[in-house]
DNA sequence: GCCGTTTTCGGCCCGACTGTTTTCAGTCG
């Protein structure tokens, strides 16, 4: 967020559409921010979100819907957003108003809005009433005792937010994905060890698998004789590093590293990404981080309401919610409660009346909906789906056979082709891709084309000893070759003839981030055009917590891919599991796969270890709708042979 | 700002918790 700029993306030099799909839905979430700071209705500032979500989501043409005026029939969209849009999309220019709301905003107030416990309106007051604009701003006034005697404001208040900019600070308030799942289960797991405790399950967004995470949500089952004895137990145990608040049914505690039973390790990091990350201090500010975690103890039978319910999304909630509404019942974390029955009366009381769910599967039941994985549960269309039985059967670890983008000594790996190929065995792959770097990527120590081209024959002589001994794994040939600045690829052709397959990646990012988004995507659509290309590597290169990607129009990358595979060229986009990139976007497989392009769940392994990352990216497959057909890594070893030479 | 419609404006999900109040606003999910 610090380095991305909050401000409206600039159209292209040529249109309509002169915005992409993602600038849209951007620049619209980006008001939504604006006007809360502003202190507009919050229904209107909803408008705005609900609209960037629904035009995120969408795979219609966009230039097409304000072409047709269709724009104006989508649910969301009215007549004021509807012609803000056209004007936008169809000439390049935004609404004044929100060039106006631009201006006017300090971006200081946005970073403010990061910081935990302060919303849009307790940051208007301040701005208003003691001229803080900024992070900076808010500390100083802080420190010097300016935020206490405001009226609603106090000592407290003070202290959180100065607690609240350090976290800030540290981690930009988020937290990866890999490090939220070792916190929250690793708590999981000590609470299901306590006396009393019938279930302890861990909900929100991490299990969402959301690729960042905000805090994390524990249900505990617990009968309600043994609800305060449970409680005290909680706070009493390893890795809590404090205690914000316990209420009734709710503990809100901070985690640290001590929670963690055998100490606090990082896997090894490549170097590109740990430069992104913090570099050196990186591992030193993991080692000493915490987590926020908020506890709630439920009675067994209101267990499966409470763990829908912070399972959120907040949308998909939402949206449930208004269906009970619509069948006369109220959905809450108590219970499904028919209004006939409940009447006047709220909460826990009202939830005696609740129609019975021993699963979360029985709620959906009730609402006439298949039950719908934790991953989708987005509001992006998945009620539709369940409504009408077409949810996906979503991809399993299972489902995977192996994977094409691993490095070795060759390049900058850790372990050897053989190690790699040994462990890949073990975990139950029947085939490996290698594709090390090439020469232009010197930090990596890119492989020349002679030391390339040795590899490859190892590889055949392994493959054939293999193959003699009726081993049912082989090793797939590949490079991971840099798209240079002009889209052109880093090896001469008649050497990337000789490989099974090529990925396709940008790395020198620092340039691309300094070009716009058309020519970013021209370059891409070049490369993508190149016989060798095989297979786009992380696409956008985004650093999760470390830094954005690259400007570019993934829509139109990905439906140049489609047309290629529809002319029998496969071209695949990778699914970069590494846990720092996640790259592909979970938003953006649903699109893929609509399109039918093939997706590939890369680890981008540098070590042994590094294969196990693969289940990060099932994680993310599974959030963007993704079924085992959609992936090349559940195809068989002969069948991917196939594919790869067509 | 959108929606639905009893076509002109009211309602828009709902509850917990905190810190501040002494009945509630702000924030969160």
């Amino acid at each position: 967020m610090a380095d991305s700029g909050f401000a409206l993306p600039k159209p292209r030099s040529s249109g309509p559409p002169f915005f992409s799909r993602n600038q849209i839905a951007k620049a619209l979430h980006q008001v939504a921010v604006l006007l809360e700071l502003k202190g507009a209705n919050v229904f209107r500032v909803r408008s705005y979100q609900n609209a960037s979500r629904m035009l995120g989501g969408i795979t219609e043409d966009l230039g097409e819907l304000v072409a047709t005026g269709q724009l104006f029939e989508m649910k969301g969209i009215g007549k004021g957003l509807g012609s803000a849009l056209s004007q936008a999309i169809g000439e390049g220019r935004w609404p004044s108003d929100w060039v106006d709301l631009h201006e006017q905003t300090p971006q200081g107030m946005i970073e403010m809005l990061g910081i935990p416990g302060l919303g849009p309106k307790r940051i208007k007051l301040m701005s208003d009433e003691l001229g803080v604009d900024s992070v900076a701003s808010l500390k100083q006034a802080a420190l010097e005792g300016q935020i206490a005697p405001m009226k609603g404001f106090g000592e407290k208040s003070q202290q959180r937010m100065l607690d609240g900019i350090e976290l800030l600070a540290r981690f930009r308030a988020r937290r990866r994905l890999d490090i939220g799942l070792m916190y929250g289960e690793a708590f999981q797991s000590n609470i299901s060890t306590i006396d009393g405790v019938i279930k302890a399950q861990l909900a929100g967004s991490a299990r969402r698998r959301k690729e960042t995470i905000g805090d994390l949500d524990l249900v505990v089952a617990v009968l309600p004789e043994h609800h305060d004895e449970v409680a005290d137990s909680i706070l009493k145990l390893p890795g809590i590093a404090d205690v914000k608040g316990a209420g009734g049914s709710k503990i809100s505690l901070i985690l640290d590293t001590s929670v963690f039973e055998g100490g606090f390790k990082l896997d090894h990091i490549d170097p590109n990404v740990l430069d992104a990350i913090g570099g050196e201090h990186y591992e030193q500010l993991e080692s000493g981080g915490t987590i926020d975690a908020q506890v709630r103890l439920v009675p067994p039978h209101v267990f499966p309401f409470t763990l829908a319910y912070f399972t959120g999304s907040k949308e998909h909630n939402i949206a449930m919610r208004q269906r009970a509404i619509d069948r006369g019942m109220r959905l809450n974390e108590f219970g499904l409660i028919p209004e006939a029955e409940a009447g006047e009366l709220k909460g826990m009381a009202a939830a005696e009346y609740s129609l019975i769910a021993e699963t979360e599967e029985e709620i959906y039941r009730h609402l006439e909906l298949e039950w719908v994985a934790p991953e989708l549960r987005e509001d992006m269309g998945e009620i539709v789906a369940a409504e009408h039985r077409g949810l996906p059967h979503l991809v399993t670890n299972n489902d995977i056979r192996g994977a094409l983008h691993n490095h070795t000594t060759l390049s900058d790996g850790e372990a050897t082709l053989e190690e790699m190929a040994d462990t890949a065995r073990k975990i139950g792959w029947n085939w490996l891709g290698v594709a090390d770097h090439s020469p232009t990527l010197k930090v990596a120590n890119g492989a020349s084309a002679e030391d390339l081209l040795n590899q490859g024959t190892m590889i055949k002589s392994y493959n054939q000893a293999w193959e003699e001994e009726g081993v049912d794994f082989r090793l797939f040939h590949g490079v991971e070759s840099d798209i240079l600045a002009d889209g052109k690829l880093d090896h001469p052709d008649d050497v990337l003839a000789q490989l099974d397959y090529t990925v396709a990646s940008v790395h020198a990012i620092s340039k691309w981030r300094a070009r716009d988004e058309v020519q970013n995507t021209e370059d891409l659509l070049t490369c993508i055009d190149h016989p060798a290309t095989t297979i786009l590597g992380h696409p956008t290169g985004r650093i999760l917590q470390g830094r954005e990607g690259y400007e570019v129009d993934l829509y139109a990358v990905l439906e140049h891919m489609a047309e290629h595979n529809r002319d029998g060229r496969l071209k695949a986009v990778e699914l970069n599991a590494s846990p720092y990139r996640l790259d592909l976007d979970w938003r953006l497989c649903k699109h893929a796969k609509e399109l039918g392009v093939p997706v590939i769940i890369n680890p981008d392994a540098h070590s042994v270890r590094g294969l196990a990352d693969v289940g990060y990216g099932v994680m993310v497959a599974r959030k963007g709708w993704i079924e085992s057909d959609n992936i090349l890594n559940s195809l068989s070893a002969s069948d991917l042979s196939l594919r790869l030479n067509h």
